[in-house]
DNA sequence: GGGCAACTTGATCAACCGGTCAACTTCGTC
DNA sequence: GACGAAGTTGACCGGTTGATCAAGTTGCCC
């Protein structure tokens, strides 16, 4: 592997950028299965060097997830600084759903010290900043915590995963949530009878 | 493989059953790339009978995911002759939620003629009952079609996936109203002060 | 219980995977 | 421009996968 101690040699340092580029890519299209054959091909590079750059596939991974995690607290970070708490939620939520990729799920339970454990924790940090702004301002529920938020983001993609060791009852809590959001706004609430009319 | 107009011989058909669940709890546990090894070996038979029972993993797959459309079907079916409408629902998205696996993901978009496609259709056609229904008692908004509930049920499933040709508006809109579940219900609202307040 | 089709099986195949290595090429420096 | 370090490469390895097939076994019908 490359030491990351000395500076890149030019080459090897633009080699890289294509291979995170290819590497995105590829695991875009095809889930986190893409084969680094694959990937050193879309790089236009020998498979040899995907693995002088990165010691296995798994810290090519680490690599891509965190500069995920760390783009999302850019934009968590600099929602935090608007007017409105409710549109920076909802707007991080957005950004946050397009932006978790499948193969970020890894590790997102990682608890050793690597360098992507401490960007998945600046990056729940920041979200939880801007869900306790969102519940001082009263546009979420009060139970609701940055936690909650930061897991409900990668819900979807944790069921998928078929997780098996995932809580089923989080996830009923998730649910319900969403089942809320298919309740009528009160607006559209027609008077009913009550049960008991003649 | 064995053919279908004949009925099986009693070991066969008794094999077919095993390799079923087999393969359920196989994929279960390890998603989608369970080896058929795998499979074999947790029914008690040997690899090649599973290519006997079914001609290629993806048909052996498709088995499943048409097993389980249908029992979904039955679910839903059940719950439309059930008194409330709102906890038919409700009842019916908590079993998909559960019952949905990421298999079934590959054949939600299929529409050549298989039986796998027609037992979606009976599914989707099941659904869209119960919210009929739902939405007549007045408990889902107007706007809610069956299709948006049975795409939604899906929709983490999808994201996972990162399914490249998803309409990103379609999931922008699934994405508000899982929102509109994190808002604070009516009784939950404390007064504010108008923004002019003094 | 004999005979035959239906079914099962272990051996085997080709393709692909992540990863390694010694030989070669290229960049940066003096 | 030459030299050494840094980086790249194609060939190759062991392992796993889905799928095949001829040979053997088993259930079923007369």
């Amino acid at each position: 592997m490359i030491s990351s101690a000395r500076p890149l040699r030019a080459d090897a340092a633009r080699n890289r950028e294509l291979l995170l580029a290819a590497a995105e890519e590829e695991f875009a299209a095809r889930g986190i299965d893409a084969s680094i054959a694959d990937i050193a091909d879309r790089a236009g590079v020998a498979k040899a060097t995907v693995f002088s750059h990165f010691a296995s596939k798994e810290e090519l991974i680490a690599a891509i997830v965190g500069n995920h995690f760390a783009e999302l607290t850019v934009v968590a970070r600099r929602l935090l600084t608007s007017a409105d708490p409710e549109a920076a939620l909802s707007d991080f939520l957005t950004e946050a759903a397009h932006g978790i990729k499948q193969q970020d799920l890894t590790f997102l339970r990682a608890d050793d010290d690597s360098r992507v454990t401490e960007l998945r924790n600046d990056l729940h940090e920041a979200v939880s900043a801007l869900v306790d702004r969102a519940r001082a301002a009263g546009v979420v529920r009060a139970e609701i915590t940055g936690t909650d938020v930061f897991l409900l983001i990668c819900a979807p993609v944790h069921i998928a995963g078929c997780h098996p060791d995932a809580d089923p009852d989080l996830w009923r809590r998730y649910q319900a949530i969403i089942f809320d959001g298919l309740r009528p706004t009160r607006a559209e609430l027609l008077p009913q009878p009550p049960p008991s009319w003649p």
